[in-house]
DNA sequence: GTTAGCACTCAACAAAATCGAGTGCTAATC
DNA sequence: GATTAGCACTCGATTTTGTTGAGTGCTAAC
């Protein structure tokens, strides 16, 4: 607001008119455009100082002397938050590409990333819900054979974890059945991240004389229950980067490439993401803001998706700082609906 | 042989040495290049003569009138097969790395095509293991709340699936027990392929008066039982192609790149793979014999893994066709082993 | 405060010039 | 007959030079 009133109408027009051009065209743009393509009825001249002025004031800048202008990071932060106008439009494609087949939740999230690249030509990642507060549901140890027993449990969000543990002696069947009363007494509605090695002290003590094989699994199963570090995370579309020349040289394509492929920058970006409360569950990071060093000539547009049970995930787009914002921000807010009401839908 | 006799053994030097020497730089070599840096003791102009029949031969090539020549795939091919001379080298590394820490076999996997690609400073793939005649080992229907009934499917080679399953009315003991003991007696040991609508509507059958919640269960079984489709593939290194002047131009880099991302190509080349029967298990595309003609400018090696239970992985490099081959099919073969022995000790 | 006009700047492009690696061919040599 | 030195020639790559035009800043007039 403060903002605003400080720069003056006219000034925000001419910004405004300078990152639109620029998003569209990725040229600098100089003042004679500007003077002829916008309603304001100014010269070239005028434009050119007040233009002047609003590189001073630092929302834009010149590459070169005598080049035309282009928006700086604080000049695409005002447009984000101020000048911006959503304007809605039919984007029913997604859905409809979305619905198609969706019964498994990998192929269901790869299948959105890559729609949403193909929707917005810009790099896309889609990460699978976590949940670091997760409890346990259900745990059940089974015989498999002689040699194995095979763990399975259910946390919150119907996430399924396995584990065959091979045991040196075959367990006796009520042992077994012990196991699995006190493993469900004891553990059921906890949350993982009590379970430590205390715990699991006391829980070969409770187990008692059945002797080292009840160790075994336990330790087994307590592995099995970590929460994996890596998150799972799909991307697509990452190539698009190549359509923009700002970020195709060899040395930017290669990182941000990397990146994408490595993942361990996105799991960060995705955490990052996640743990900021806001309420719409979007956010918008222009270049140097980016908490991915890799990505600071680049902008990226996050949204969080529920699954109930405190589940959540995390939508991405990547793109260079001149991005459309505002189709990227409609596609985004589409998709994380659409998501939200796959999930609720069927559990 | 023959090929090797009718060269002569002074082409085929010239040859070896043209292809070394390609390898190394990228560059066109020229006669002058051979002729000094062999122990052929031969004026360039001789060396010239010799070229101009090996390219008559189709061995190598002229990018352009008056530029030195280049290996054509047939001169790689020959090298393959015939010139290249493995030594031996040490290559611990690779081993010490690998053994780090591999609990889990997807990181593991993802792990060794990390490794590979730092090792070669190639573009690298490593499938997760498939088994296309797997059967079933081990069902199990449980009760996991009113709702939900979870199933836990064991296969050979111990995969596991799961799948929750909603049920409009909760399954009486007695039932679940009786479909339990059916599900086991009957599918035990079947082959997935067999389990087709013709076996799910017989099972029906037999579960006889139980109603509809059998059915739903049943189906949902068969769902979750059959092969998905796509493999699991995990990638590294991707963007050392930027390394490769001749692969890097916006047009290569975007189509190999995104063949990596979006893996279905790859899948194409594992099935490939993995469907020819090679007594070593290694296999060498050059150029144009590639299954994926995204990389017709690329070679492609690869080698398969093996877990017993007749499943079976694939890993692969793909880089330009000057490839390292040698360095190439020892770090191959060397994993291969490295994987092998893992995959047959802790099973 | 706005605008017309002008001198100036500088990236981008294109044409021209230069360079040099490499060739094929011929004639001399072993 | 095989090898080699030598030379004219080719052609991509690099550098140089010139040209263009978009765009600026500044000044003076409106």
């Amino acid at each position: 607001m403060r903002v605003e009133e400080a720069l003056g109408e006219r000034k925000l027009k001419i910004l405004h008119a300078i990152i639109q051009n620029y998003l569209e065209t990725g040229e600098p743009v100089g003042s004679r455009t500007i003077s002829k393509y916008t309603d304001l009825n100014l010269s070239s001249a005028t434009i050119r100082n007040e233009m002047a002025d609003l590189e001073e004031l630092g929302y834009i800048l010149q590459p070169h002397t005598s080049a035309g202008r282009i928006p700086s990071d604080k000049g695409y932060r005002l447009y984000v938050d101020l000048l911006m106008e959503e304007k809605e439009q039919e984007l029913d494609e997604l859905q409809e590409q979305m619905l198609e087949k969706a019964d498994k939740m990998d192929q269901l999230l790869k299948q959105a990333a890559r729609v949403l690249a193909a929707n917005t030509n810009y790099a896309t990642m889609v990460s699978a819900p976590v949940n670091s507060a997760n409890k346990i549901k259900f745990i059940q140890l089974t015989q498999l054979d002689e040699e194995q027993i095979i763990a399975v449990i259910v946390l919150g969000g119907n996430v399924i974890k396995n584990k065959i543990i091979a045991v040196s002696e075959p367990l006796s069947n009520e042992n077994l059945l012990k196991l699995n009363m006190l493993l469900n007494t004891t553990l059921n509605g906890m949350p993982i991240e009590q379970i430590n090695l205390g715990l699991i002290a006391m829980l070969k003590e409770q187990a008692g004389s059945h002797g080292d094989v009840v160790g075994e699994v336990l330790d087994a199963v307590a592995d099995a229950i970590q929460i994996d570090e890596d998150m799972q995370i799909y991307t697509s579309g990452t190539t698009n980067i190549f359509k923009y020349p700002e970020l195709s040289d060899k040395q930017s394509a290669q990182e941000i490439i990397s990146a994408f492929e490595e993942k361990q920058q996105l799991t960060e970006l995705v955490t990052r993401t996640l743990a900021q409360e806001e309420n719409t569950g979007i956010q918008v990071y222009i270049g140097d803001e980016t908490p991915v060093q890799t990505m600071k000539d680049c902008s990226i547009v996050t949204a969080t998706y529920e699954l109930g049970d405190g589940m959540k995930g995390t939508i991405g787009i990547v793109g260079p700082k001149r991005m459309d914002y505002e189709h990227v921000l409609k596609s985004l807010k589409h998709l994380q609906n659409e998501l939200d009401a796959i999930f609720h839908k069927k559990p």
